[in-house]
DNA sequence: TGAATCACG
DNA sequence: ACGTACGTGATTCAG
């Protein structure tokens, strides 16, 4: 058997370990982050079981500086600091490679890629196959050597790859590996600062290379190249042959290959266990080390989960002597059981459907997935289904393209679909009721959907099946890519991928994600937040849906005319422009705009620069300078016309259904931290209404026919009356019951006056008091929205707290219940965890706590209007209307309602906002309703 | 792909 | 001494 050698560059695998997660950080409950422990770990012990190598080493970089660094004092100069927290990852990494018993290499003066080059080529020349673990492409000059590989590990969704010499040529698009030096030596490399020569990058590199073959060869030659790159050449000569010298790697370091230390032995399975559990790496741990992990495990204490999450006894822990014996021995984990014990059978006969309905039909709990033509369930064709309700095992019904055929399908299963005992399990359960609804297929039992199930446990961070099977199963699925291609416009449809495939793929999603309910599951109770769960988030998806699948009219030639107008108009103030700044320019361009204005026209000498070096033009800069400067009001005015054009009176015809002719929102239910909705495809919680110009865009919004009109109904001040609820200020709470105007009762307690005093602009400065302080404002920030001196900002706040003590107190209160718990919940128990709350530094604690403040508000309102939609859609339902929501809008929802209906809707629509959700103190809730044959006239 | 800008609550 | 309001999504430019 051939001998492979395995050589790991750590820190460039831990430095994407850490940032690949970045955007979902796992974080134990102590609050640190093990992003780069845990892909680490996946990545090693996925090479150690899928590439079966017979030795292996780890390579270190250590802080000794190099040759490099004597020699070239900018070599990795720019390089930043790392996180600390990836720093404070090193150590246990290095327990972890212990743990496996494997050995790890350093050496004081050298680097790991040299490291890694002396020891390749000598096991290369001791016969053994060498892969070097690394990101990085600058190992391609070591592939030199035959029997020498790079191995790069799969990432982000990419499949692990192995490169050879000719593959490395093709990447670098060069003809020999020799010529990866050169070609670092002409482009440099940004990351270590490494300059090459200036203005040459990859592509003119390997042109150079192709002409002369070496880089000794392009610079003798340098006189004979023409234009401008000739003379760069000739500039950077000295550099390139310093950054040649630099990009080389050493392979002559002293280090010697002894196989016997190289080879796998045995793990070290205690030290192991005890990282794992301290790292709590629960999943992982059991996919590594089998089911003993579990029995050194201890919290959470003995509970263990049926295959529907109930729970059950637990088995006892093992006792002492057999964890001491399992230590001592060490054991090879299973192999990825979901490889190789799953059992996905295809139901492509109606014999073989009903068999499978039979036995579903004695199931409580149901998983299941569809597989359709496009993302955009709308317009999407239904390719299968796919059923799972034991782990491991999953069905999957093919559904041709012949429509009919496929509704036969549908006819056979609707009895299991209308089952009322029935729970449906789904990832994004939304899409699949959507798909379905379009084939008038409805479920009638209750939904579980593991998405939203993750959204409540870890409101932020992304969840991605694959990545929420990564993370809680420690196992990676399929990735459609491999069916049907990356997105882009060469993407393939499901349709034309081989049945098998598919059904091994969809089978899989039904399998995983049933699983994934189970590892979910205890988390839920875990962390307290089942009633959200279970009253709020999974009883919306079938109001959503519903919503979704009615879209709603737009008035298409409106928007054709109001186009005209908008450009025509859009052209005079840019033609104002170009007068005033006495050339013409791209107006969109901020970076050309700010050259113009504090460059050329230099109208502010204070101008301030965004952190890229850009001049800040943006809105708020720019009204400071618009008494002083006249083209100002031109320029706001191209970009309020050029912004209504193009991100709503042009985009929105394009949008239209190609079934109904309406738009079709979608809704993203586990997206926003607070827990409030957000819509996209297109965005119908941004159309605008601030302005006169924009307003008219709502006029575009209109009923599905005549017998049809908008009925528009919003909360009032629903975040204020929640600020005075829960904070229990009296003055504020007072203020609403008397059903004052709130600002205006603001104003007069805090300027000392009666409220038939306040003026106009003391309201104004209320309202941005009120308004600030569901933000967690500052004084400053105070002044710098209301336009007055920060004195004054300091004065009314100051008076503020005075008359509402109440609320000054609970916003203390809050921070400090955020600071001894980590998280801070809303009123349906919806918890946001703010695990910088604690942060020494100043910045970072500031925005924790301004979410400490905000979150509670925002997702109580979201709580709030969420559990209205839920009953007045039931409501709706019982009274079998046939007027049907469409839009919801933080506070507000939009619906189209037949005329002859209003009389019931009007009240039922507002008896159940008001009731959805009662704040305590006794504040009450106010909604108010608008008619209208449009959006605006309804409003 | 990220930054800047701006639409909404 | 420092930076300074919460939550979103779409469009445009530019490297």
């Amino acid at each position: 058997m051939t001998k492979k050698l395995f050589l790991l560059d750590a820190m460039a695998l831990i430095y994407r370990a850490y940032y690949a997660l970045i955007r979902s950080p796992r974080i134990t409950t102590t609050g640190r982050n093990t992003n780069a422990q845990f892909g680490f770990t996946n990545t090693l012990f996925d090479l150690i079981n899928k590439e079966k190598p017979t030795h292996l080493a780890v390579c270190f970089d250590t802080h000794a500086p190099t040759e490099r660094h004597t020699d070239f004092s900018d070599y990795k100069a720019n390089r930043q600091e790392a996180p600390e927290d990836l720093l404070a990852s090193i150590p246990d990494i290095q327990r972890i490679i212990r743990g496996f018993n494997i050995p790890c290499v350093e050496l004081d003066g050298y680097e790991a890629d040299d490291v890694i080059g002396t020891l390749a080529w000598q096991a290369a020349d001791a016969g053994y196959e060498v892969y070097m673990v690394t990101p990085d492409k600058d190992y391609g000059q070591l592939l030199i050597h035959p029997h020498v590989y790079i191995y790069r590990p799969p990432y982000m969704g990419s499949k692990e790859e192995i490169l050879d010499a000719k593959k490395v040529c093709e990447k670098w698009d060069i003809a020999r590996v020799e010529q990866v030096v050169d070609i670092l030596g002409l482009m440099g490399d940004a990351v270590d600062n490494i300059p090459g020569i200036a203005g040459v990058g990859e592509k003119t590199a390997a042109k150079l290379l192709k002409e002369y073959d070496t880089l000794e060869n392009v610079l003798e030659n340098a006189d004979n190249i023409k234009g401008a790159l000739g003379e760069k050449v000739r500039k950077g000569k000295e550099s390139a042959i310093i950054s040649k010298k630099l990009a080389t790697i050493i392979t002559n370091v002293p280090v010697q290959f002894h196989e016997e230390n190289f080879m796998l032995k045995e793990w070290n399975s205690k030290e192991l266990i005890d990282v794992f559990t301290e790292l709590e790496f629960k999943t992982l741990g059991k996919r590594i080390l089998g089911e003993t992990f579990n029995a050194f495990q201890s919290a959470p204490a003995g509970v263990q989960t049926d295959l529907f999450g109930n729970v059950v006894e637990s088995a006892a822990p093992a006792p002492k002597a057999e964890v001491e014996e399992a230590a001592a021995t060490g054991f090879q984990a299973d192999k990825n059981i979901n490889n190789t014990l799953h059992s996905y059978s295809l139901l492509d006969t109606p014999e073989k459907i009903k068999e499978f309905i039979t036995v579903a039909l004695q199931q409580t709990e149901i998983c299941f997935d569809t597989e359709t033509t496009n993302i955009d369930a709308n317009e999407a064709q239904l390719v299968g289904l796919s059923f799972s309700f034991s782990p491991h095992e999953a069905y999957y019904i093919p559904c041709p393209a012949n429509q009919q055929q496929t509704k036969a399908i549908l006819a056979l299963l609707n009895e299991l679909f209308s089952q009322p005992q029935i729970t449906w399990i789904g990832q994004n359960l939304k899409y699949d009721l959507l798909v379905l609804k379009w084939y008038n297929v409805e479920l009638k039992g209750a939904l579980y959907d593991t998405m939203l199930a993750h959204y409540v446990v870890e409101p932020e961070g992304r969840r991605s099946m694959d990545l929420l099977s990564a993370q809680y199963l420690g196992y990676e699925p399929v990735h459609i890519e491999e069916l049907i291609g990356k997105k882009g416009k060469n993407q393939g449809n499901m349709r034309d991928v081989e049945i098998e495939r598919v059904k091994d793929y969809a089978a899989e999603d039904a399998d995983i994600t049933l699983q994934l309910k189970q590892a979910l599951h205890p988390l839920l109770k875990e962390k307290d937040v089942e009633k959200v769960f279970y009253e709020v988030e999974n009883p919306l998806v079938k109001v959503l849906t519903d919503m979704e699948f009615e879209g709603i009219t737009v008035d298409v030639d409106f928007l054709r005319e109001y186009s005209k107008e908008l450009e025509r108009e859009a052209k005079q103030f840019e033609q104002n422009v170009f007068t005033a700044a006495g050339v013409p320019f791209n107006l969109s361009s901020p970076k050309q705009l700010g050259e113009i204005l504090f460059e050329r026209l230099k109208i502010d000498p204070k101008a301030k620069k965004t952190k890229t070096g850009q001049y800040a033009t943006g809105e708020d800069v720019l009204l400071k300078l618009a008494a002083n400067n006249p083209i100002v009001s031109d320029i706001l005015g191209y970009r309020e016309l050029t912004k209504l054009r193009s991100t709503y009176v042009e985009a929105l015809p394009q949008l239209l259904n190609s079934k109904t002719g309406r738009v079709h929102t979608s809704y993203a239910q586990a997206v926003a931290v607070t827990g409030r909705l957000s819509s996209n495809n297109p965005n119908l919680q941004n159309i605008p209404i601030r302005t006169d110009r924009g307003r008219e865009i709502r006029k575009a919004f209109i009923p599905r026919d005549e017998k049809h009109t908008l009925v528009s109904a919003d909360y009032s001040q629903i975040e204020l009356r929640i600020v005075a609820a829960i904070s229990g200020d009296p003055n504020m709470c007072e203020a609403f019951k008397l059903g004052k105007d709130i600002h205006t009762a603001t104003a007069a307690k805090v300027f000392g006056i009666k409220d038939e005093e306040v003026t106009k602009e003391q309201r104004y400065r209320a309202k941005g008091v009120n308004f600030g302080i569901i933000y967690g404002q500052s004084a400053f920030g105070l002044a710098d929205n209301l336009g007055i001196s920060r004195s004054e900002a300091k004065e009314i706040i100051d008076n503020y707290k005075k008359e509402f003590s109440g609320i000054t107190r609970y916003m203390d209160s809050t921070i400090n219940f955020a600071k001894e718990n980590g998280y801070v919940q809303t009123l349906m128990g919806r918890k946001r965890w703010l695990r910088d709350i604690n942060s020494s530094n100043f910045t970072v604690r500031g925005f924790a706590e301004r979410n400490a403040i905000n979150s509670p508000i925002q997702g109580t309102a979201a709580d709030m209007i969420k559990m209205a939609m839920i009953r007045i859609h039931a409501a709706m339902q019982k009274e079998k209307l046939r007027s049907k929501m469409l839009l919801q809008v933080h506070d507000e929802l939009v619906f189209d309602a037949l005329i002859e209906e209003l009389d019931v809707l009007k009240p039922l629509i507002l008896e159940n906002m008001k009731a959805a959700l009662p704040l305590p103190n006794e504040v009450p809730v106010e909604a108010e309703l608008g008619v209208g044959q449009n959006w605006l006239e309804a409003h």
